[in-house]
RNA sequence: GCUGACGUAGCUCAAUUUGGAAGAGCGGCUGAUUUGUAAUCAGCAGGUUGCGGGUUCAAGUCCCGCCGUCAGCUCCA
């Protein structure tokens, strides 16, 4: 091959050789007029790069358009209604300091250094003047710069200049201008701003410059935007979807729970009808606890420090601990537990363990108390009060893989009974450490055998576990796509050390036991908030509360539908009867409402022959009219089998 | 914790812009109605406008502090 050329591999496997430092658009042009007009970018092997830069390395190439459905173009396209959104708030507000603006997973933001906070206002202005810059189909141009100029371009931009010396020696600087907008920005753009199609302008928020709390707060816009006008409207309905589901709303239509000032925030009242989902939860999970070898354990809600010094929370998770307690003539204060952990160590050390006991499987459902901060909380996602289905296993290093692969097992049995679909996140070391390699070694291969011996596809976060073990966090999938934060698997090398834990081994030696925190549903807090809003609240006949609501058409009938009501109750399942002075349609739809699975209606025709009129839950079809006996072994089944319609 | 917005009856919201007698619907209670598949009719009760200060002849409305909620940031089960 000449000097100056360069051989590039098109997608459909031909060869072409091509002038060295060509640019995807003049490439594509050579290849077909039309798909020169078409492409929005070019990816060289993984790079993606704009069709304007110059191609000075072969690879593979191929191009990116509008219709491919590939994640690439939407980041391409969404980094660039980034730069149109800035490009207008630049031109509303000339001195807006400017920061990061990348695409993120549902759209785009971008920062800005303003005197003042967005107001909804503020944010039509800026839709409407994105919309002229869109129309004006300014082109995106790309230049690379030395450092020098750079400084000189963005030396009124100081968080660009931050940037900047990030930048090593030697890498490419880039910027990047669309009208009078420049910024120094990695790419890749569309070819111009008349590409960025179907946008919107959803809301602005304060956001700390790079994250940090200590640093100075921006003002964030977040906006979206699709290719397909039909993309973008069906992701605003499933915005206002999530809106309907949303769990704070359901939660007081339904009367599952409560915040209240007065007792505090991030603290759950559960109403009847809520901790009746609690203790269906807890059933179930308990039962098959004692299934899988699990043993009940109970731990003081509060206790000395001396406890929370020893395991080490006082010195590394005091400022979310609540405050000590004093107590009157004694050295030692109190304070609410936090975790359950250190009680568990306790009775695991209280007396000698042979490695024939172990593993030694601890469960306890328990409420811990935590001081988060105020802005974190929300409703029962986040909350100071919490109620874990918590365990700690204590096994030797040589089973923590099966105890690993067996609560995979119990994850996946949980969640499948729920119909949630879920994924798992391996994480490991962090830098900052404690364990030695060999240990933090074994550890991980043995989560990640695990994982792998039960197939289950999982991504690893590196770096993302916690000082004192790498963990495995379950993320389930709700109804409408989003992940939830569900079991949580960790292991710990610091707290059997703490606790001074041991066994005897065959070889009457003392060894350190291995131990693993986990938890299935997580918190009932957060998981019972996760399912009202994955099944919008509409239970199924499981876990409703109320399983059946019975309605006698007049009053002369409450004496038979009490009846029915009571058969119900006798069958273990969870009826109300409505009577009240209201007409027949009135109580149908405040129970359609209420979202009750069976409605049961009780008149002459039925108390005489024995049978109910049955209304199930959302279904076209009419009601049914079947004998009591019947409709109680249908409801029962259900019940029994979990099933979920 | 930080930034901003918000806080009116049990709930959803008017009245706040421009300071001048706190309202509606739903829900609740009472009565009438006795109902056949998504709202029967009437009457009544219900508010120290989140809490505490301030400005003013007068504050739901303007100002300050606190509490709480919401959108995010950070954090996390």
């Amino acid at each position: 091959m000449s000097a100056g050329k360069l051989k590039l591999v098109l997608q459909d496997g031909s060869e072409v050789e091509v002038e060295h430092g060509i640019s995807a658009r003049e490439l594509a042009e050579q290849v077909d007029g039309d798909l020169a007009a078409k492409a929005i970018a070019a990816k060289l092997d993984d790079e993606i790069i704009d069709l304007t830069r110059p191609i000075t390395r072969p690879g593979k190439i191929r191009f990116l358009f509008e219709d491919d459905g590939d994640e690439d173009s939407l980041y391409v396209l969404r980094h660039s209604a980034a730069h149109v959104l800035a490009t207008a708030v630049r031109s509303l507000w000339p001195n807006a300091g400017i920061g990061f603006g990348p695409p993120i997973a549902e759209g785009f933001y971008y920062d800005f250094d303003v005197e003042q906070p967005f107001t909804p206002e503020d944010l039509e202005r800026i839709e409407a003047r994105m919309a002229e810059i869109v129309a004006a189909d300014q082109d995106f141009e790309r230049r690379e710069v030395e450092r020098g100029e750079a400084q000189q371009l963005f030396s009124d931009d100081p968080y660009k200049l931050e940037r900047l010396e990030e930048i090593e020696e030697g890498d490419v600087i880039s910027v990047y201008r669309d009208g009078d907008f420049l910024d120094l920005c990695r790419g890749p753009h569309l070819p111009s701003t008349g590409r960025v199609g179907n946008y919107k302008v959803l809301h602005a928020a304060g956001a700390y410059w790079r994250g940090d709390e200590r640093r100075p707060m921006l003002q964030r816009i977040y906006g979206t935007s699709f290719f397909e006008n039909s993309h973008l409207e069906e992701h605003l309905r499933r915005l206002e979807e999530a809106r309907r589901r949303d769990h704070r709303l359901l939660g007081k239509e339904l009367d599952l729970f409560s915040i209240q000032e007065d007792v505090g925030p991030g603290l759950i009242h559960w109403h009847p009808k809520g901790a009746m989902i609690q203790f269906v939860l807890r059933r179930f999970l308990e039962d098959e606890l004692l299934r899988r070898g699990y043993e009940f354990v109970y731990t003081p809600h509060i206790s000395r420090e001396t406890l929370f010094r020893r395991s080490g929370h006082l010195q590394g998770y005091s400022e979310v601990m609540f405050p000590a307690m004093e107590m009157e003539g004694e050295k030692e204060n109190y304070r609410v537990k936090p975790m359950n952990c250190p009680g568990h160590m306790a009775i695991y050390a209280s007396r000698q363990r042979s490695y024939r006991d172990l593993p030694v499987r601890y469960a306890e459902i328990a409420s811990d108390y935590r001081n988060e901060k105020s802005g974190t909380l929300h409703g029962m996602l986040r909350v100071r009060g919490l109620t874990m289905d918590d365990a700690h296993i204590f096994c030797r290093p040589d089973q923590v893989e099966d105890e690993i692969y067996a609560m995979l097992d119990l994850a996946d049995y949980i969640y499948g009974t729920f119909g949630l679909r879920y994924r798992l996140d391996l994480s490991t070391r962090p830098a900052k450490r404690i364990g030695s390699d060999e240990v933090w070694d074994e550890a991980e291969d043995a989560l990640r055998s695990a994982v792998e011996r039960r197939e289950l596809t999982y991504a690893v976060d590196v770096g993302g576990g916690a000082f004192y073990g790498p963990k495995i966090d379950v993320k389930f999938l709700d109804a409408i796509g989003r992940e939830w934060q569900g079991s949580t698997i960790q292991l710990d090398f610091v707290l059997p050390e703490k606790f001074d834990l041991n066994y005897v081994g065959a070889d009457n030696q003392k060894h350190r036991p291995a131990m693993i925190h986990r938890a299935i549903y997580g918190t009932f807090e957060r998981f019972v908030g996760g399912l009202i809003e994955h099944f919008a609240g509409a239970f199924p006949v499981w876990l409703a509360p109320v399983q059946v609501g019975v309605i006698p058409v007049s009053d002369e009938l409450d004496e038979p539908a009490r009846a029915v009501q009571q058969a119900l109750l006798d069958a273990g399942l969870r009826a109300e009867l409505d009577n009240r002075s209201e007409t027949l349609s009135y109580r149908i739809r405040d129970g359609e409402l209420q979202k009750l699975p069976y409605l049961a209606v009780v008149g002459k025709r039925e108390a005489d022959g024995g049978t109910v009129a049955v209304r199930r839950r959302g279904a076209d079809q009419k009601q049914l009219v079947i004998p009591v006996a019947q409709f109680i072994e249908q409801v029962a089944e259900e019940d029994r089998s979990r099933a979920l319609i």
